[in-house]
DNA sequence: GCGACAG
DNA sequence: ATCTTGTCGC
């Protein structure tokens, strides 16, 4: 896929107060309502097969009229100073495409700043495939960012497509309630805090919702779970965030699309460690 | 000055 | 993110 917004793309070369005023510029950009070309009903993990469709039709890189949209998943393994930036799209529950690529980084990671470290590389593994995926989901924040305009939201941006971001740990902001040994499909909502800039039309009041905590799982008599920290990236509410998160997941913590990307991204590192 | 900080 | 053995249980 090709970014749409080429200008908004993150340099590793800018200072740090480019990257910042970069971020507000995302942010002012960014769409964090549903704007959405397909149904969120739409999304879920259901084998194509058993929604009255034939593999042919499942697997088709052109998505048809009425096919269950394109998911891609997006996540990184590192070796010394390159990263392996992969990507699986999942349409219902079968993968349709993988793709991924090495690249050198240029900067250390710095809280707030992820994009410009990882962005560059994901953009170009997101540009080795062949198809159009509808919903992007991130590894990290999208809204759930100082400047509201994390990883997710800076991509989703430039690639101008709905984007999600799903985080296990918290970057900023304030959960409504304790989060700790929830019920699984339990959330509450992550307010905006001092920490959270107001950005033009989007403000950051302590009553804006900037994502959810988010119980995927939670096992018998284990380690209790932490929950997810999800996000709207680009045109998408929080609300259905959630809701696409949560339709997105199957047995494990991590939804489905990040999950697969994670293990694919480990398993490709192994042709590439010396 | 202090604390906090996605991957 | 990454470095890593064993251990518990379905």
């Amino acid at each position: 896929m090709r970014p749409a917004r080429p200008d908004l793309a993150p340099r590793p070369g800018l200072s740090r107060d480019e990257m910042e005023s970069l971020q507000r510029r995302v942010a002012e950009t960014a769409v964090f309502a549903d704007d959405l070309p397909f149904d969120s009903a739409a999304v879920s993990l259901a084998s194509p097969e058993t929604e009255h469709q034939t593999l042919a039709e499942a697997t088709a890189l052109d998505a048809d009229a009425d096919s269950p949209p394109l998911v891609a998943g997006i996540d990184q393994s590192f070796l010394d100073d390159r990263a392996l930036s992969a990507v699986v799209v999942l349409r219902g529950g079968e993968v349709v495409e993988r793709a991924h690529v090495v690249s050198d980084l240029e900067l250390p990671y710095i809280p707030g700043l992820l994009s410009f470290r990882e962005g560059g590389p994901i953009l170009d593994a997101l540009a080795e495939l062949d198809c159009d995926p509808d919903l992007l989901v991130f590894d990290g924040s999208g809204r759930i960012h100082f400047r509201q305009a994390g990883l997710a939201t800076h991509l989703g941006v430039v690639c101008d497509a709905p984007s999600i971001g799903v985080a296990k740990s918290l970057l900023c902001g304030t959960p409504d309630e304790d989060v700790d040994g929830r019920p699984e499909g339990w959330r509450t909502p992550i307010r905006a805090d001092d920490s959270v800039d107001a950005v033009g039309g989007h403000p950051a009041g302590s009553e804006t919702t900037i994502g959810y905590a988010f119980q995927s799982r939670q096992y018998d008599s284990r380690p209790v779970v932490n929950p997810l920290y999800v996000s709207p990236g680009h045109r998408l509410s929080a609300a259905t965030t959630v809701d696409l998160v949560s339709r997105l997941s199957g047995s494990y913590k991590l939804p489905e699309p990040t999950r697969l990307a994670d293990a694919y991204a480990d398993e490709a590192k192994a042709q590439y460690e010396d």
